[in-house]
RNA sequence: GGGAGCUUAGCUCAGUUGGUUCAGAGCGUCUGCCUUACAAGCAGAGGGUCGGGGGUUCGACUCCCUCAGCUCCCACCA
């Protein structure tokens, strides 16, 4: 094999990517395996792979490779999502960069640009994640525009409008001005803004009085249809029943009206109503028949239906307005003010309240299977903490706003009849049909019919995702049964309401089944500093970046060790140097053991045997503890169990103690049992580290073609064995005191030193072998008496001594004893005094009392020892 | 305004039904080593009154109350 003593990523990744794309090896198609399934959240199609993406796929990909290594059918189906609003934006934008309007494109022409932008940028996200080593199915890459995904997005529409699910009317939305276009409840970010509180004069008609009203969008004035205090409020007491204001500038004549909805204690207790263009006046219109005025048009500005300030955008009305109020003496004042203000997600621009056409999906009743399963824990959250949230928005959730006033998606399945009125139905010639029999006229042609011109929400497709990957919408019956419900859903908390929860009521709509068993909430990435990873600081490293710096492994390690469940992930480019050096460490442990020569007539020495029997329990252990974590999704833990256990265990310890002296050769049997626990270690890596992984797999013993470390078996724990762990980490303590000796008198680990010990019950005898090599020892002699010119140690109970031609200070050591004996005096009376607490003998679990006893016995065998040899030096 | 969560070594975090040989890990720091697998390393060391206060208990990092600080989600009274 290769002699580098440093490990280079970048000259293997790629090759073994291709072994397994060739190979097929990430390739699922049903049998009578257990299927092992995960749906990726569908990136943007346009989407560059970010911070986010690589701890999100990073863990997909742990679990996915860990069940195959398991022989379960592992399917992880990849896939992109259209993003309707956000690539629809980028295409606007770039086309605007050419010098092209939107609007002055018809649908088609735009359309074919959008194609021609997704067939460019599509998917490059895709092979992105080859790079990171993502182990997806890319025979079943999906895009939910793609024909399959489009088709069920249709039928499952017109399943749900025939259910009366589905309803189209006028209702107050959330408008982006920008995108124009409506939008979600759940595409609304609320951020706290500085702006004005304006004090205007509205004066009431047929008096000199003016009713002072505040406001923070003087601009909606224009809209203004009442005006409305509080019934109970004593300033207004005096306004008559049916008096009436004048808006200011505008000079229409509005009633002044009463209810309770009015804060007495905000502003001056008066409230102008536009039903337009604000939620809560739109339920006061409602409530007093007010008309409502629209005075803006789709793109924020002033509209012609009041004649003032036609065609301005909404702010600068807003400054031109306070200076033209101010002049007319309208404007009592100005206050500075801090309040909420509404923004678009994918656009950052201010919503607009609109009223408009828009259609929508009733969520009361899909809501509540899916909000059981969650409770129930048949569908488990992973952390437990979003369950809370969950519910709370499935208790008050409101109806889907599903339709976008936008190109990129998928068209509204509802044609409109001449004569009014409109059908749904999966395509043109099923409306046609279908208008002819509701209108009874058989003369209607296709021409006739005018589909809608909105698209529905991207989410109306990806909600349908881990059904519509396996075409289970459209063919129920086919591979669908076999990978539904899927196993693991790894996903960011941000989208629970836009995604999860909504996949969940498809799935019991469409399945009557969960979609999912569990979910997977991976934090937010941030940098060191806390901070959100975000363009506009520059904070967020480029992924392939540092991959091409570190490694795949090395970026993947750096990912999963600060990526602790349930918490945000604090990344720093530190922990990548982390990574790559534990492939390094992986790398050198091997070229390690590849370079020892065998000698087939050697006998394994005693050392040899204990150090490999050793080595297996330590490794039953840590696969134990590893399968304890994964089963709790603790994913960092267990790899850091096999980091420890590599590093420490593997390397410092066990290679140590096999590795035969420099120029000689080791036995058979110990090279076999070195080189089938390094094999079963790198199994357990692989779903971590999947690149160095296989290249060692494949040069540590001979394979076949189209073998692959990615679908052998995963070891198992096998026989728990704590006595010998327990034993040998006291030769370790013991070798750990011999060392810090050898430092202490700045002797060389060469210079080979003498050990006497007195033998008690807590001494690993069987392992002095091991103890004599690792400890660098010419011998070990078992002795009855302490030796008072000797350095000396405790492990346990057991003394040791390590005799040096330098006499010893006795009165530093005297001094050191002296502490530790204060320090197990105090200890031995806390044992004594909780051991003759009546209460807690009697109250107290058994195992707790029993070992409080062994501490107790522990502790006075050690005082034992310290006073003998304080005696012993004091002489 | 409502809700959730967090506060343990310089940094990032473990600590799973309360039991002081559990106050831990990794990284960083300090000291000594270029010891023929690895200086991307080896050996050793220092470092925390577990946010403050109070309570329950035989016993609290672990449970309760309270104060302080931080984070997030939901609502959106102009």
């Amino acid at each position: 094999m290769q002699i580098a003593d440093k490990y280079v990523p970048q000259q293997i990744e790629e090759k073994w990517y291709e072994y397994w794309m060739e190979g097929k090896f990430f390739h699922s198609e049903p049998d009578e395996r257990e299927p092992y399934t995960i749906v990726i959240p569908p990136p943007n199609v346009t989407g560059m792979l970010h911070m986010g993406h690589m701890l999100n796929n990073t863990l997909q990909d742990v679990l996915v490779r860990r069940a195959r290594m398991q022989g379960k059918n592992a399917c992880w189906v990849p896939g992109t999502d259209h993003a309707s609003i956000a690539t629809e934006a980028k295409v606007v934008a770039k086309l605007k960069a050419e010098g092209i309007e939107k609007n002055s494109l018809t649908r088609e022409e735009f359309l074919r640009h959008a194609w021609e932008w997704k067939e460019k940028h599509g998917g490059i996200i895709l092979r992105q994640l080859r790079k990171l080593g993502a182990s997806c199915d890319w025979d079943r890459t999906c895009f939910t525009m793609d024909e399959p995904r489009s088709e069920s997005v249709i039928k499952v529409f017109v399943d749900l409008y025939n259910k009366g699910k589905i309803y189209r009317g006028v209702r107050m939305v959330n408008w982006d001005p920008a995108a124009q276009t409506a939008l979600s409840d759940e595409e609304v970010v609320y951020k706290e803004s500085q702006g004005k509180l304006y004090y205007l004069r509205y004066r009431l008609e047929g008096t000199d009085r003016n009713l002072i009203v505040a406001t923070t969008r003087p601009e909606t004035i224009l809209g203004d249809t009442a005006l409305c205090v509080n019934p109970d409020d004593p300033r207004y007491q005096d306004v008559p029943t049916d008096a009436r204001v004048i808006v200011p500038l505008v000079g229409r004549s509005i009633p002044v009206i009463r209810d309770r909805y009015v804060d007495i204690e905000f502003g001056t207790g008066a409230l102008k109503v536009t039903p337009a263009h604000d939620v809560n006046d739109y339920m006061l219109g409602e409530k007093y028949n007010l008309e409502s005025i629209d005075i803006f048009n789709d793109d924020g500005t002033i509209n012609d239906k009041v004649g003032l300030y036609v065609g301005m955008d909404r702010f600068d009305v807003r400054r031109q307005i306070e200076q033209d109020l101010a002049d007319a003496g309208l404007l009592e004042k100005v206050e500075d003010y801090t309040n909420n203000v509404g923004y678009s997600e994918r656009t950052g621009v201010a919503i607009e309240p609109k009223l408009s056409m828009q259609w929508f999906m009733r969520m009361d009743e899909i809501s509540k299977p899916a909000l059981r399963a969650v409770m129930e824990d048949t569908i488990r959250f992973v952390p437990a903490k979003y369950k809370n949230t969950y519910r709370y928005w499935m208790e008050n959730v409101k109806d889907w706003c599903i339709s976008r006033q936008l190109w990129w998606g998928h068209r509204i399945p509802a044609w409109f009849l001449p004569q009014g009125g409109f059908v749904v139905a999966e395509n043109l010639d099923e409306a046609l049909a279908l208008a002819r029999t509701k209108t009874g006229d058989n003369s209607l042609q296709a021409s006739d019919l005018r589909q809608d011109e909105d698209v529905l929400d991207t989410w109306f497709s990806s909600w349908l995702w881990p059904i519509s990957v396996f075409d289970g919408i459209r063919h129920p019956d086919g591979e669908v049964n076999y990978y539904y419900p899927t196993n693991d859903l790894v996903t960011a908390p941000d989208i629970i309401f836009f995604w999860v929860a909504r996949m969940i009521m498809a799935g019991y709509e469409y399945r009557g089944e969960k979609p999912f068993g569990n979910v997977y909430f991976t934090g937010i990435v941030r940098d060191k500093l806390g901070r959100k990873m975000s363009k506009q600081l520059g904070n967020s490293p480029d992924p392939l970046d540092l991959i091409a710096r570190y490694g795949a492994d090395g970026v993947r390690v750096a990912m999963l060790l600060c990526s602790s469940a349930g918490n945000d992930v604090m990344f720093d480019e530190a922990l990548c140097e982390q990574g790559r050096n534990f492939g390094n460490k992986i790398w050198n442990a091997y070229r390690l053991v590849n370079g020892w020569q065998v000698d087939a007539t050697l006998p394994q020495s005693e050392n040899n045997q204990l150090a490999v029997a050793w080595f297996e329990a330590a490794l039953a252990r840590a696969i134990s503890e590893m399968e304890e974590q994964f089963a709790s999704y603790r994913i960092s833990d267990a790899l850091k169990t096999l980091y420890r256990l590599f590093w420490d265990d593997f390397s410092g310890w066990y290679l140590e103690m096999v590795k035969p002296a420099f120029g000689t050769p080791i036995d058979s049997t110990t090279m076999i049992a070195t080189k089938d626990l390094f094999s079963r270690l790198i199994q357990l890596l692989h779903p971590f580290m999947p690149f160095i992984t296989e290249e060692i797999w494949h040069d540590i013993a001979p394979r076949a073609p189209h073998e692959s470390i990615t679908v052998s078996r995963m070891p198992e724990a096998g026989v728990q064995d704590p006595e010998r762990l327990a034993r040998f980490d006291r030769v370790r303590e013991a070798i750990t005191a011999i060392r810090a000796i050898r430092k202490q008198k700045n002797l060389s680990q060469k210079e080979e030193l003498q050990l006497k010990v007195i033998e008690d019950a807590n001494y690993p005898a069987e392992f002095a072998p091991v103890l004599l090599k690792m400890g660098g020892l010419s011998a070990i002699e078992p002795v009855k008496e302490r030796d008072a010119e000797a350095e000396a140690f405790i492990v346990k109970t057991t003394q040791y001594f390590v005799p040096l031609a330098d006499k010893i200070d006795r009165e530093a050591e005297l001094e050191k004893l002296q502490g530790e004996l204060t320090y197990y005096e105090g200890f031995l009376q806390s044992v004594l005094k909780k051991l003759g607490n009546e209460r807690f003998v009697q109250s107290a679990p058994e195992k707790v009392v029993a070992n409080e006893r062994a501490k107790q016995s522990d502790a006075e065998a050690k005082i034992a020892a310290i006073r003998e040899r304080i005696a012993l030096l004091s002489k």
